[in-house]
DNA sequence: CTGAGCTCCTGGGAGC
DNA sequence: TGCTCCCAGGAGCTCA
């Protein structure tokens, strides 16, 4: 469910509950997720929350006793239950703040991340974090930096650009519909990309992700952000899911694949 | 280094 | 109704 849009929309909305908030205390489950919840967490009793931002899929919450990084993955979403709300089913992790709703980490999947560090270098030096390539919607992602990082790389286009050490956040479902967006064929092996089509490719990615964020995300089954409002993107979905309609720019039918066993949708028409 | 394949986990829907 | 199979927004691991 997940993609970056869905992560940035939840830090933003979760953050103004979080910012200056002091941590009464912190539950977890006990169930694992990608990995186990480390002991290391409680370390977060009493510390005062400092900022709180993302990176790629990361959501990072720092504070005044070490950060705690938080992933989505496949099915989390997060939750501002007040005093006395039960948990519900697949509840895994709970921030209690002092004098304000909690912040509780739904995931029913469990493919999702929490994670404690000390300070930032710690955070800096964990291989996952440390190895990730540039933001979508910063400057460090250009056309050139877009070449320079598929020149080597034959497997198809949309799955070199759902690899995390090309561009961060590009998820399935957007990487159909940003390769929709820059008119190219799914299939094409990344290091046939000229420098034009990667300088189109770089620009589809950043508009997508921007409109979807405005959009507060794609709405599946059940995505809804950390306010409990759906998202809206799913309406503006061109090509993802919807193998045999209509191509909105040609009318032709839309046709699906498997890439790197997910799958791809594309107009077989427009994309070239 | 690259890429293919498998894995973690739960739940929903299709088909019989 | 109930079973089996397939599929789902991510990403880390192993192996060739």
């Amino acid at each position: 469910m997940p993609e970056l849009p869905e992560v940035e929309v939840t830090m933003q909305e979760i953050s103004p509950l979080l910012m200056g908030a002091t941590i009464e205390g912190v539950w977890s489950s006990g169930k694992d997720l990608r990995e186990p919840i480390g002991p290391g967490v409680m370390a977060l009793v009493g510390a005062r929350v400092l900022r709180v931002s993302r990176r790629a899929k990361f959501i990072v919450v720092e504070t005044s006793q070490g950060i705690l990084l938080m992933h989505l993955g496949m099915s989390g979403h997060m939750r501002m239950p007040g005093r006395g709300e039960e948990r519900e089913r697949h509840d895994h992790f709970e921030l209690q703040l002092k004098d304000r709703h909690s912040l509780r980490l739904n995931d029913t999947r469990r493919f999702g991340l929490v994670r404690y560090f000390r300070d930032l270098g710690e955070l800096g030096a964990y291989p996952a974090f440390a190895a990730l390539g540039p933001e979508p919607l910063g400057e460090g992602f250009t056309p050139r930096t877009l070449h320079a990082a598929l020149r080597r790389r034959h497997l198809p286009i949309k799955q070199a650009i759902m690899d995390s050490k090309v561009v961060v956040g590009v998820g399935n479902i957007y990487a159909s519909e940003s390769l929709f967006a820059a008119r190219l064929d799914p299939r094409r092996p990344a290091s046939s990309l000229t420098p034009i089509e990667c300088g189109r490719l770089c620009a589809a990615i950043k508009r997508i992700l921007a409109e979807a964020i405005r959009n507060n995300g794609t709405t599946f089954d059940s995505f809804s952000d950390a306010l409990g409002d759906i998202g809206h993107y799913v309406e503006q979905l061109r090509v993802y899911g919807r193998r045999g309609r209509a191509c909105p720019n040609c009318g032709r039918a839309i046709e699906s694949v498997t890439l790197g066993g997910r799958s791809t949708f594309f107009c077989p028409a427009c994309q070239r």
